[in-house]
DNA sequence: TCTCAATTAAGATTTAATCCTATTTATGAG
DNA sequence: CTCATAAATAGGATTAAATCTTAATTGAGA
């Protein structure tokens, strides 16, 4: 790399650096300029996203950080808390900000394939609970809801044909 | 096909061969032989399976169910609550049968991979009024929680060094 | 200062899932 | 029972996500 820009992991005032800066520190990986832009980008983002386009991303801004590390990084901001895995359209992967909005999770209609966010106190209660129930200490979920929106429901009652999961198949 | 079997959804006792032929005469689709084929097969699971297991097992039985066939299909028997999503090893999309066991979800160890099984009326609960709330109807869901097991938890502490989500890359 | 973890480029590989074409089968409505 | 057509088949091609390979370079941190 040729910047020169000061490290910053470890001195931020959030709670998100230092939990990143500390999980590297554990895992005795190093902290490298790539980690920090890959930590900072995400925290810009304020809509879901995947791995290739946080990839795209660098490429657009003229950083040269490759796929793999975006790759092989990523997980590592899940288990630091930094993002949460997401629901998205394809079969990719797909992340989101834990700081833009808070968390939250999904239900998703099997038919229009609409997804509609839901936050819920109980339902992050009720999984600590259980993970110290267990003893293990909770990093991150994957929640989601696979319904039959209203609108869907009332459709497939006046016994409209549409193809088997639609959704499934637009891009 | 070539066997006379007769058919038999519809007329089963068992809520989930009526639930899955309700579901198909409200689609307008056909109680096919190998639409039963798939529904008993997957009545007679025990565990966790992916479709290309299910397609296996067809072979090795002679039966002549396509992979296409199996993929094309199992999103009904999501659908028609007669298999949930379910935690696996790799990134297939796994499944399990609704009925043995009953229904459950999963905390897996982001170190070792390691899969707990856990029942909550309380997660089950909630779930159903979240739905009701939103008006959608409850189709089926996949929650699972991250974690790091007491095991693990133990040898990150000591300074254990081990590859980033090993498990990711375990066949 | 120096070692080695981590990165890069660029292309190859893997594998899940889906699609394609032409043909055959058999459901379910009439 | 007849028949149109939805759904299946084989089996090969394709798509796309994710990971790996190799060799060379860089730079974090002791």
């Amino acid at each position: 790399m040729r910047t020169g820009r000061k490290r910053s992991l470890g001195k931020g005032r959030g709670g998100g650096e230092a939990a990143f800066a500390e999980l590297l520190k554990k895992k005795g990986l190093k902290v490298t300029l790539e980690r920090q832009k890959i930590y900072e980008e995400v925290a810009s983002m304020n809509n879901h996203f995947d791995a290739d386009e946080l990839f795209e991303r660098f490429k657009a801004k003229g950083l040269p950080i490759s796929r793999d590390t975006v790759y092989r990084n990523l997980p590592l901001l899940l288990e630091a808390g930094r993002v949460q895995k997401s629901a998205g359209e394809g079969k990719r992967e797909y992340f989101e900000n834990m700081e833009a909005g808070g968390h939250h999770d999904h239900m998703i209609c099997v038919h229009c394939g609409t997804i509609v966010e839901f936050r819920s106190e109980a339902f992050e209660a009720l999984q600590q609970k259980l993970c110290e129930k267990h003893r293990c200490k909770l990093i991150y979920h994957d929640h989601r809801l696979f319904v039959e929106c209203a609108r869907c429901s009332n459709n497939v009652e006046k016994g409209a044909r549409r193809a088997v999961h639609e959704n499934h198949e637009a891009k």
